[in-house]
RNA sequence: GCGCCUGUAGCUCAGCUGGAUAGAGCGUCUGACUACGGAUCAGAAGGUCGGGGGUUCGAAUCUUCCCAGGCGCGCCA
């Protein structure tokens, strides 16, 4: 538990005993006690911590709020570290607490070191993020980049909040797209060969699908002109897929996500599984057949269409083959299935959902975190992008103009649910203005402090013997303040899918110490000052770190 | 037409699930020590939280109705 947490635990529970102690001499006549809540202000003026008890407690007991907080303060006993209690405003009861308090984080931190911030809310439950999971018929765009810093940081930041953790990335590597996407394949590959095939108008016409089939014909030359027309296809597309793959994983990878599972819907089609799935909902009642099709009983569920499942051709919808992989996630026993999906597909939340229920799971095991559209903008003007014109920009591209430390933060520190502008031109051209530059500087400045230290022949002080009344300054105490939230942060971002917390708390951080840092000197000569600023700003160092390795960005020593 | 998301400073966005005087960055303006790194800091200006009603001690936050934008509403994925 970390010391606000523990500190809050505390008044709650002198709160309590405050309230009953006024209702047991008669003073607070109320039948039930209300939910204690001890909250921090957002005005340092207001205390450290506060309490509205006396707003909610003034209806019930029909007395004015002020004269509640009068009573409850009365009969508040304090504890280690209130200095004292104040009722201000409509009610609220304010507590002020001894300044040292602060400072308990600080031996903490540094002998947690990288597990500082982590906390237990998931005890271990098995939760999978799946994200990104673009169809591997091509290059990926922004919408997938996006996708790739949130589902990532989500995931990491579920791994410090102590749930287990699966990272798992779906292939599309069946049905329909796949077949467009051999159409294509075939065409260019066709007229390498010198035949006049044009590729289909709604294929594929980017210049990777060339590329694709010029390093094909390499391997294999014009023998697949003569070949049956299925057995061309079939090449054409192994060939692809796995090149087309190889290279999704290693722009992922230099973007810093690796994924523990690649999940291949083909496989599930192989396995019988999109059969079996089928047949126990057709046994479970949930679907019917019309005009030669097989229908999902969605609006049985609530939704107010059904579903295709089979197609009167006989081809399972991409629809069937996602409830079989659903139901492939919930049989591996995870507590908990996160879908990163962009705004394109909301519509399909409601009818997954019914379809877990279908298979007789409740549909709360499933979260679908919906991004909304990222939307290009180069040289003042929307960049349409679409894989029919091949024109778009790649996460490639956007690594190396960007840089993959900028580019997450820029993904991150917006909610997923607004909708973002990204201005390539604005990223590029004033990338040093970039906000994680800023973070990235403070931990570089701590990191350089910690080397004149060293080259003065000086040490890194022990946290446990310190005496941190010396750290009186307000930006001491203010530093050492945040560093103490960084544990509920990780719980609040963890709780609410949140990584942007984490950016916005970072940021937050690294004002602190350059704030602090350009007011105060932490190597001086009062050696009992400087081994206590020493570990302030050692403590500064490890959250910082630990924060940005929730983002996925780097904490560099040098800039 | 129905559904989801959004509307907060000139621009891009936060706002901890209902708290007290709404915050950052960029941009603009004024300042900063020959210094452990100036990719920094201190300060100023800038707001009818899209608009109207409602809920209550208290609303940017919940509710309802408008207005504006984005995205969906296929036997596509």
């Amino acid at each position: 538990m970390s010391v606000v947490e523990e500190i809050r635990a505390e008044l709650e529970k002198a709160l309590a005993h405050s309230l009953q102690a006024s209702r047991e001499c008669g003073l607070i006549k109320i039948d039930q006690a209300p939910e204690i809540t001890v909250e921090v202000p957002r005005e340092k003026d207001h205390g450290d911590f506060a309490t509205n008890l006396a707003m909610l407690l003034a209806r019930p007991a029909r007395m004015a709020p002020r004269r509640v907080a009068e009573i409850l303060a009365q009969n508040f006993s304090a504890g280690t570290w209130v200095e004292r209690v104040e009722i201000a405003g409509p009610g609220f009861v304010n507590f002020y607490l001894k300044p040292g308090w602060v400072y308990l984080s600080l031996p903490r931190i540094v002998s947690q070191g990288a597990r500082y911030g982590s906390v237990d809310n998931g005890r271990g439950s098995k939760v999978q993020v799946e994200f990104v999971s673009a169809n591997p018929t091509g290059l990926l765009h922004m919408g997938n980049a996006r996708g790739a810093a949130l589902g990532d940081s989500i995931a990491a930041i579920l791994k410090f909040a102590g749930y287990d953790v699966t990272r798992e990335f779906y292939i599309n590597d069946a049905g329909n797209q796949i077949e467009n996407f051999a159409d294509s394949l075939e065409a260019r590959y066709l007229q390498l060969a010198g035949q006049d095939i044009p590729v289909p108008e709604d294929g594929y016409h980017g210049e990777d699908i060339m590329a694709t089939c010029i390093s094909f014909r390499e391997k294999h030359g014009d023998s697949y002109t003569e070949v049956a027309e299925k057995d061309r296809r079939s090449a054409l597309v192994a060939f692809a897929l796995e090149e087309k793959l190889e290279s999704i994983k290693n722009v992922l990878s230099d973007f810093g996500v690796d994924y523990d599972v690649w999940f291949s819907e083909q496989s599930l089609h192989d396995a019988g599984a999109v059969q079996d799935t089928l047949e126990f909902l057709r046994e479970k009642g949930c679907v019917y057949e019309r005009e030669g099709a097989l229908w999902f009983k969605a609006t049985d569920f609530g939704v107010d269409k059904d579903e295709v499942l089979v197609r009167s051709n006989g081809l399972p919808t991409y629809f069937a083959s996602d409830i079989a992989y659903h139901r492939n996630k919930l049989q591996r026993g995870f507590a908990w299935a996160i879908d990163v999906w962009g705004a394109d597909h909301h519509g399909h939340v409601p009818r997954m959902k019914a379809a877990i229920k279908a298979l007789g799971y409740d549909p709360a095991v499933l979260e679908v975190v919906i991004m909304q559209l990222v939307r290009l903008y180069k040289g003042g003007e929307i960049v349409r992008m679409s894989k029919r014109s091949g024109q778009f920009v790649t996460l490639e591209d956007l690594i190396e103009e960007v840089g993959r430390d900028a580019a997450r933060y820029f993904f991150i520190m917006r909610s997923a649910d607004s909708h973002l502008d990204f201005d390539l031109d604005l990223a590029r051209s004033e990338s040093n203005e970039n906000p994680v530059y800023y973070i990235q500087y403070a931990h570089a400045r701590i990191c350089s402090i910690m080397r004149q230290l060293e080259e003065q022949g000086g040490q890194m002080p022990d946290p446990g013997s310190i005496d941190y009344s010396l750290l009186i300054e307000e930006y001491e105490l203010a530093l050492a303040r945040k560093l103490a939230d960084f544990p509920g942060e990780v719980t609040a971002a963890a709780a609410g899918l949140a990584p942007q917390r984490i950016a916005r708390y970072l940021h937050e951080l690294a004002g602190l110490l350059h704030s602090f840092y350009n007011s105060h000197r932490v190597i001086i000569p009062e050696k009992d000052i400087s081994a206590a600023r020493l570990v302030l700003v050692e403590a500064t160092r490890i959250t910082l770190k630990n924060g940005l390795g929730l983002l996925g960005i780097n904490a560099p020593e040098r800039m």
